[in-house]
DNA sequence: ACAAAATGTTAGGCATCCCTTACAATAAAA
DNA sequence: TTTTATTGTAAGGGATGCCTAACATTTTGT
């Protein structure tokens, strides 16, 4: 299993969350999601469908293979994970805590965000202490 | 001034951190610590230049500009705070801080990094909080 | 001074990721 | 059903960042 690009680990979560709302993802919705060209998606799916990650087959829409919902899910866990820090322990707005997340997920280490968890964790359990600190701000 | 990219932060800020030892740098240097090719250092330092973020006239060695250091110290700047924070707040290996401070740095902004700063300094002063937490591992 | 070693540059390639334009296939509406 | 809108694909290009190989320059040692 090589190693996903940040753009394919991008495009592989977003299949993840579209699919628990629809039944099927089409790719115009990603393009305009990831605001990218109709173009730019076929290449990516297609480089998804040979990782055995999705599968593909143009308007019939995307499907996830269990592998590529591994994949997506170990993604979307950092996601929140880093969006709950930044947000809840930081004190960062909202869509600042997102956008951040979504850049810090694609070069973290599993250690490290596990870490991360464990101290979120350990903040919400200690929640005079993030108090103090929002207070600052 | 067009936005340096992660690799272009990263020459420029190992040119600073050398200069601070040396009088001179030389490009192989670079290539040694980065692990690339003396091919792509001199690419790298040509891009620097036409910036006007360093001075390069090739074997004379490498010179730093105002603006160039100002920017690399931005750069050290967040390099120093994530390494701690990952090493003194979440307590993880002195290496793995390294790394993850190398990659986090280019992806997070001024506002982001000045809130970690804060937080950094706001657990400093509560050193039980982080006692607690280091005890889980 | 001159050969050898170190250092720097150029040229040509490869991979990734994005784009636009043009064309093809499918789905929806009249 | 036939037109229209939507959606998908292919071809060709640009930027970045890396490589190797070959060549050029500078420095060092004898």
């Amino acid at each position: 299993m090589s190693n996903l690009s940040a753009s394919l680990e991008d495009y592989l979560e977003l299949i993840c969350n579209l699919l628990e709302t629809s039944e099927s993802v089409k790719a115009v919705e990603l393009a305009r999601k990831l605001n990218v060209s109709r173009a730019s998606v076929s290449e990516a799916l297609t480089k998804l469908a040979d990782k055995n990650l999705i599968v593909y087959e143009g308007h019939k829409g995307i499907t996830i293979t269990p592998q590529g919902l591994q994949k997506a899910q170990e993604v979307i866990s950092k996601h929140k994970v880093l969006t709950s820090f930044f947000e809840n322990t930081l004190g960062l707005e909202k869509s600042i805590s997102e956008e951040t997340a979504c850049k810090v997920e694609h070069v973290i280490t599993k250690e490290v965000f596990d870490r991360i968890k464990d101290f979120q964790l350990y903040c919400a359990k200690n929640d005079k202490f993030i108090e103090g600190f929002k207070e600052l701000h």
